[in-house]
DNA sequence: TGGCGTCTTGTGAACGCTAACAATGGTAGC
DNA sequence: GCTACCATTGTTAGCGTTCACAAGACGCCA
């Protein structure tokens, strides 16, 4: 196999230019101190030739090489494709992430790694040697993971940690989950619901205390009770199966319940319809994350939208800008919200009275 | 900001092995005539320093870039995303990909463009030049871009056509879409549906031809009519509604509709529910993709799985493997399948007979 | 008019790695 | 025992870009 070069270089286009290769590169980077007509000169050269500067010389002659990693969690990724649960959340992920980088000229690259595997360090730092990026975005759970925070910080890589607000560098960004949670069921209270269960999700995830927050303050609000209210799952279906019979056995069941996720609210859909109770008419049932699947079943989830990709695209946003102005760490919340679709419905004796 | 430079190169490694960098670079690339004792040793400084090798500099001298790239048309992506429609044909597509990447030392990227703009080629020559990609994968409508396939042909990276075997070059992947269509019509006969409608996608993609064919075949085998009986969409669920509505309120309509996707055939189940059809006792619907929706839906959908993540795998290992062996371009037809849910069954008139 | 600072352009070196070639050592064949 | 050859290791140059520094042009103030 032939070795393979670059077809246009920064060569070819100072040679037609007629000027030397360091105020070519000026002009690709935009620096100031070129004067207007050579600037030109130099883009039309560069139009004409129709020359891209290669990223691998770029990064490694010392400057930026336009990357950012995106890292998620191998295992839990890789079980939510083969079964085919539709999370949706690469998708929203690399989108949301893979727009904002085009804007500013960068590329996402998506790296799997495993978060609970003894050589996160090790395969972390093979990522970061190998493609060298200017920026990385942890998705939870590795968000929270203070050897690979404390890695990237150590060697001055930008990043962005989605869903913590835990202190600790980098930029901390959620997506509102106390608050979301907290206006989801004061939703239901509203509706006269005065039993709310929550399906949680696991400990591990931190933004699964943030939603048992919300909902605990919304109730404590209202003056209802939580306990015995809350089961946990792990997001999946089946966990949330086993959490809705918990929840729905009981002596004193729910009228209402906040899922931590869609895939445990399908579940609970489901538990419903085997114990013979009516969504919404027995009991509503109200879902994180807002997935495409949720406008579909029956009946159509209300859900809490989660703006995944807004709120990559704002962290690739904060990472690129960082290389110029180092900015101090921030924490920012991005607004999710409420959509109401057909699995909520006011409290079952309230029904009642107003049939009576 | 500080130069960055790499942490440990290739350097350290030779220095700490005491041997030449040729030679560490003989070890990482796993080349022959190597003996144990001198890899064994190459081989402990590297795992004692954790050192990876910078796929920049690699690319920079003129070998691999262990890069792939996956061409997506940017316009639909970007739609399908805003829209919500969870096509799941990213996320398929990426871990698909990235999986298998991953397995051979590489990584994928996602590059979106549009197909259809005056500037194909610069755009695509422009990322070629950035990203400088061992190979690249084609998604339709791509892989039918003769703008796109030349120019690859032309600079010799090997490339993958995902949904085309129209003759060129490159790799040519289909996932039998005729004869998936022809199985899904066939099992509808079976069923003994005699008035069976297509709602096809839009012609720019070459397998809504196949799937009409197939559909055609299976019904000349038993010699149905299909006049009148197809109808085009262009996946989305707006254009799966109008063309569901076509071919229902017609004279002597469908009893059973093949869609060429799964929202066209939600769309289906919605028309259908307008019309006073209930599904599956007086319209079989089949759908193609089996994206985590269709489980959900009411009633679940059959439909035939398109094996997106199989066949992008086995692409990028085509293209992995050319770089060694330069291979023929190769037309691989990856199996689909036939997963029966509860939107099927036997023909009204069939029941009827059962009934009496 | 001279000296000095600023704006603009150019020159070499370096980044980390591999291709191509050179040099060494051993071994088989006669 | 000598040559030829192969297996193994080392040396040099170069990939395309930017950094650090140098040099020239220009203007400004005293």
């Amino acid at each position: 196999m032939a070795r393979r070069r670059q077809s246009v270089t920064i060569k070819h286009v100072a040679a037609d230019a007629g000027v030397s290769l360091q105020t070519v590169s000026r002009v690709i980077n935009d620096e100031p101190n070129v004067r207007p007509a050579m600037k030109e000169r130099v883009q039309a050269s560069i139009d004409k030739l129709g020359y891209t500067p290669s990223i691998a010389a770029q990064r490694m002659s010392g400057s930026r090489s336009y990357l950012i990693m995106a890292l998620n969690d191998r295992e839990r990724t890789i079980a939510d494709w083969r079964e085919r649960r539709g999370t949706d959340w690469v998708d929203q992920m690399l989108l949301g992430g893979m727009l904002t980088c085009a804007e500013h000229g960068y590329r996402m690259i998506v790296e799997l790694i495993d978060t609970h595997s003894d050589h996160v360090e090790r395969e972390l730092s093979a990522a970061l040697m190998a493609l060298q990026p200017d920026g990385v975005v942890l998705t939870p759970p590795h968000s929270e993971n203070a050897l690979i925070t404390g890695l990237l910080a150590d060697r001055g890589i930008p990043f962005a940690r989605i869903g913590s607000i835990a202190p600790g560098p980098g930029f901390a960004l959620t997506m509102g989950d106390t608050r979301n949670a907290l206006d989801a069921t004061r939703r239901l209270i509203e509706l006269g619901h005065t039993r709310i269960g929550m399906i949680a999700g696991p400990e591990a995830y931190s933004l699964s205390g943030w939603r048992i927050e919300g909902w605990r303050q919304a109730l404590g609000e209202a003056g209802l009770p939580h306990e015995g209210l809350c089961a946990a799952g792990d997001f999946g279906f089946e966990s949330g199966a086993e959490a809705a019979r918990t929840l729905l056995t009981q002596d004193d069941p729910p009228t209402a319940i906040v899922a931590s996720s869609d895939q445990m609210a399908l579940a609970t859909l489901d538990v419903a319809r085997e114990l013979g109770l009516s969504v919404p008419r027995d009991l509503s049932v109200i879902s994180f994350d807002n997935t495409p699947i949720v406008r579909f079943t029956d009946p159509p989830l209300t859900a809490v939208d989660q703006p995944i990709a807004e709120t990559i695209s704002r962290a690739v946003e904060l990472i690129i800008r960082a290389r110029r102005d180092a900015a101090p760490d921030a924490v920012i919340d991005v607004e999710g919200s409420l959509v109401e679709r057909g699995s909520t419905a006011p409290a079952p004796h309230l029904k009642g009275v107003k049939r009576a």
